[in-house]
DNA sequence: CACAAATATTAGAAGTTGACCATATACGTG
DNA sequence: CACGTATATGGTCAACTTCTAATATTTGTG
């Protein structure tokens, strides 16, 4: 029983890891390939600061992986699971209304950045 | 863009959902089958304001669904995504030192639950 | 209607998290 | 070593989440 507690707590932790928009977002970016810090931000209009934090903490979880070269340091996706997940939920939330319905471009877009077949 | 952010917020919140190690047992415990709400309660020794509390949570987030038999209200699972998402998660965590490695009991079980083949 | 059991809700305290600003560190160039 | 660029980190505050205790609501029974 302590050790399902366990095996709990360690679950919550990676699902809150994808349970802040701003880091799937940076999730998003990083789908087509590696990307440097500085183009993270600017693709996405964040602040340098936040999302170093954010890509520090995936790094730390093992979901991203990154290489320094000169000074930059680039992050890539390395968690095989993550696409997955991306598309379980996102049929989940397909499913529903109003937001990203079957059939839909951002849907469309969505799946083409995650690899899904068909 | 607009839409996109939106889509991250709703698969975010889908997200955060299962960031709880305390809802995560009560969607365990919900996996053989529907359990009134003291039923959870004494099996996982949670206080009935809380237990209430998280699944009215999964209740409104169409997790689970509920049904009301004299005084006694009975949930279950109906989301049919959950299985999927646990399963991978479960396999990353399996992945990684110490939790629930791979051939372990607690994975057996939590497989066996999920009704996860083979 | 009075009462008990089951469930839901409310209010407040404690802890956590993300954003922002400032600053520190690392690297490259001269 | 001085300086600029890229990245990481520390401090602070607001927002959010969870838990607990108390209370309200619903249902069944007499």
């Amino acid at each position: 029983m302590e050790e399902l507690n366990k095996v709990f707590e360690n679950v919550a932790e990676y699902f809150s890891l994808l349970s802040e928009p701003t880091r799937l977002k940076i999730l998003h970016c990083l789908c087509r390939g590696e990307k440097a810090v500085n183009e993270v931000v600017e693709a996405l209009g964040l602040t340098q600061a936040n999302t170093s934090r954010h890509l520090n903490l995936l790094y730390r979880a093992g979901v991203v992986d990154r290489r320094r070269d000169g000074s930059q340091v680039f992050y890539r996706i390395i968690d095989p699971n993550f696409v997955d997940l991306c598309r379980t939920v996102c049929v989940t939330v397909a499913s529903r209304a109003n937001v990203m319905p079957v059939g839909s471009e951002s849907l469309r877009r969505l799946e083409q950045d995650l690899n899904i077949d068909r």
